[in-house]
DNA sequence: TTTGAAATTGAGACTCTGTATAAATTATTG
DNA sequence: CAATAATTTATACAGAGTCTCAATTTCAAA
């Protein structure tokens, strides 16, 4: 029977807390596994409901508390949007990339460009500034919202 | 005697407001006041505590429907630090530019780079996308702390 | 395997931003 | 000077996240 890309990730973070002197619960790993699921963006909240609805049951602070550790870990990074509600991302599996955030329909378009990566590099090299990772959020209409209002306003 | 900075700023206040079909009441200008005296990154909070001190007295809730009108207005831009905490920025008198946020020190420095700013407009182009404003954040460690951090392992 | 120290968890109180409500105040208009 | 509309205030409320500390679990030494 091969490893599956649960088991892997599972000893990636099983080492991570022995590293930092921290033990591998039962409630560490179903919030880990439950995280684990999550294919794109999700909040604190959906993490909770599911473990509430399936049979591990943990509690808010446990979830917050290990979500914060596998933050660190780098395996998912917080980001905020425009009504200071958290969100995560999930970074294993997935390539680093950027938003454009429609304030309208709340639409979450990813795009990525490494021009721009790259220059960041230069930037943080000219303040002799050691990036660990970065948010660049693009806010505005998108294509469908910037359509319909306009068609409002000719009403 | 000639107009201050101040004087003009609230007249554009003054002329957004009506044209909004908004009253110039006293609560508003003294919170516009207020903030037109921040100079650099401020909360809602300073505002609502200085304005206490002060012969000023107006509610919590009226500083931030006013803060509200001037992000509307351009005024001052919302941005939220990793604490999902609400950090607000003027824009009169100061031109767009980005931040490198320091994790050990919370130190913010302050960029600008006109490749970038073009890079994003095409991106919005290609996507179809109507750009309104942007955010970009670089987390990381400024010089002094990434030094500090590098001498305490040496230990 | 047992055992005890140390780490972790869970329930719920609490904090902190920010919002909603509804009565009281203030501004505008005729 | 009314009548009307907009605004403000106080206060209650909501939601995300943190804190506390007694109870439980983990781990590793014996
Ligand atoms: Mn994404
Ligand atoms: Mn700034
Ligand atoms: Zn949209
Ligand atoms: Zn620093």
């Amino acid at each position: 029977m091969r490893a599956t890309h649960q088991d892997l990730y599972l000893r990636a973070f099983s080492d991570y807390l022995r590293k930092k002197g921290k033990n591998l619960t039962q409630e560490r790993i179903s919030i880990f596994k439950t995280v684990l699921s999550k294919k794109s963006h999700f909040e604190a909240d959906s993490i909770i409901y599911e473990l509430r609805m399936g049979e591990d049951r943990v509690s808010r602070a446990t979830v917050y508390r290990t979500m914060k550790i596998m933050e660190e870990m780098g395996m998912i990074q917080a980001m905020h949007d425009l009504h200071q509600h958290t969100h995560y991302e999930p970074k294993f599996l997935r390539r680093h990339h950027d938003h454009l955030i429609c304030e309208e329909c709340g639409k979450v378009i990813e795009f990525r460009n490494d021009e721009i990566e790259n220059l960041q590099e230069v930037i943080c090299e000219q303040k002799k500034f050691y990036p660990s990772h970065h948010i660049m959020q693009i806010y505005g209409l998108c294509h469908e919202c910037h359509g319909a209002n306009h068609n409002k306003r000719r009403l």
